[in-house]
DNA sequence: GAAAACTTACTGACAAGCCGGTAACCTTTC
DNA sequence: GAAAGGTTACCGGCTTGTCAGTAAGTTTTC
């Protein structure tokens, strides 16, 4: 069953092309959802017909699928990092994401609202975003593990809900800020949060929830 | 132009029809988004046909709002707790939420695609969830200062901060357990990063990202 | 207290519009 | 001249919302 693909080449400025649309795509899907935005949407973003869009991506989920990976390709040289770091650079990497996102509320957008409309039935991205999720929380354990190492104290097993919350953070305050974005310093309350929740699995302290209530006749 | 309607009394039973309804709606919308939910999808579930909904609801959109409040007044109630409360009691109300949410997991759906749908133009529960995220905000930021007096400790300028981050990794959590509920505990990811940046509040530490990098050849 | 007058709670049919996808057909470029 | 890069035209399907009509319930009237 040899799948012998025909593969003539395409012409020079259609790579260019498809960049163009996946772009729009990046805009119309951020803006309207994956749902809501449709490909006649995109292409008048072009200046072509839907059918034109077809000719080039086949469908509007596989389109949807190549918007996903195209982003995660451009998104690691737009902080003109090579690869991706471990250990405590792993999470000031988070950090410079986090102030660069506040640049970005297109991308942030799409990713907001195509991770939250994936966990409906049967959407096209779901798979893409599980998968996502449970590569950055290994990401994410990994380099909580590092640091423990380093500083000689064992991992706690707090580090999977730590690695968890942290990516949580990230994506609810985006959340945030695309609804109000003046009442919401994306940047510096991310760099918050993920200080908060490292330093609590590196530098443990007793839970304030725990302690007998202050009484505030107390006073 | 005196409107005066005659405003004769519904039937007794149309009340408990219209909860069987925004019920139903809560799942569709739930399972499916507000955008891919149809009223057909709705109707079916209660047994009648789509004009049947329109009714009752008169549109869609009112629909969508009607489900929204609905469900805050039923949340209450599912908690068997009187009013929110603040200070410390505040951040273990929201523990508690979290491992209850852990079992409804089609209303944590709802809120979940609703809320990032939400960002999208023009949706019809944007302002809903601005002032949701607002009114939260406040709640939480006095509850911090609540606590920081009841500890004789001024109230640092990161709980504007601290309040979005808590609200935000509820949020995130929900939606990675969502798509992955084998990988990831609710409650007590919950728990554990409530607090972290309840701890981070009260009693600060120094930022390990800004520590000087410890060399992993000084092993 | 029963008939008359009126409402409510629907149903079924349909209008209008939009969507993704296909097919057939030009046109530009290698 | 053949393939790539489009366009135009169109289909089938689905969605919200409207509307007329009907059965059942409620209120009013005598």
């Amino acid at each position: 069953m040899a799948t012998a693909k025909k593969q003539t080449r395409s012409r020079p400025e259609t790579i260019a092309r498809r960049r163009e649309i996946l772009r729009a795509a990046t805009d119309i899907f951020g803006s309207k959802g994956s749902v809501n935005g449709t490909l006649t949407d995109i292409a008048d973003q072009v200046g072509m017909t839907h059918a034109g869009i077809l000719h080039h991506f086949g469908s509007k989920d596989l389109l949807l699928m190549e918007v996903l990976t195209y982003r995660d390709e451009s998104d690691v040289d737009h902080l003109e990092e090579k690869h991706i770091p471990t250990g405590i650079e792993f999470f000031r990497h988070l950090v410079r994401t986090a102030f660069s996102n506040a640049q970005r509320a297109g991308l942030v957008q799409l990713y907001a609202v195509l991770s939250a409309e994936s966990v409906t039935d049967d959407h096209a991205a779901r798979d893409y975003f599980v998968d996502r999720y449970r590569n950055l929380r290994q990401e994410a354990i990994e380099s909580f593990e590092l640091l423990c190492a380093q500083r000689e104290v064992e991992a706690p097993d707090t580090v999977a809900h730590a690695a968890a919350a942290i990516l949580a953070v990230m994506d609810g305050l985006q959340i945030q800020w695309l609804l109000d974005p003046e009442n919401l310093l994306l940047g510096e309350a991310s760099e918050f949060a993920i200080e908060a929740i490292v330093s609590a699995v590196v530098n443990p302290q007793p839970s304030p929830l725990r302690e007998p209530a202050l009484e505030t006749s107390a006073e």
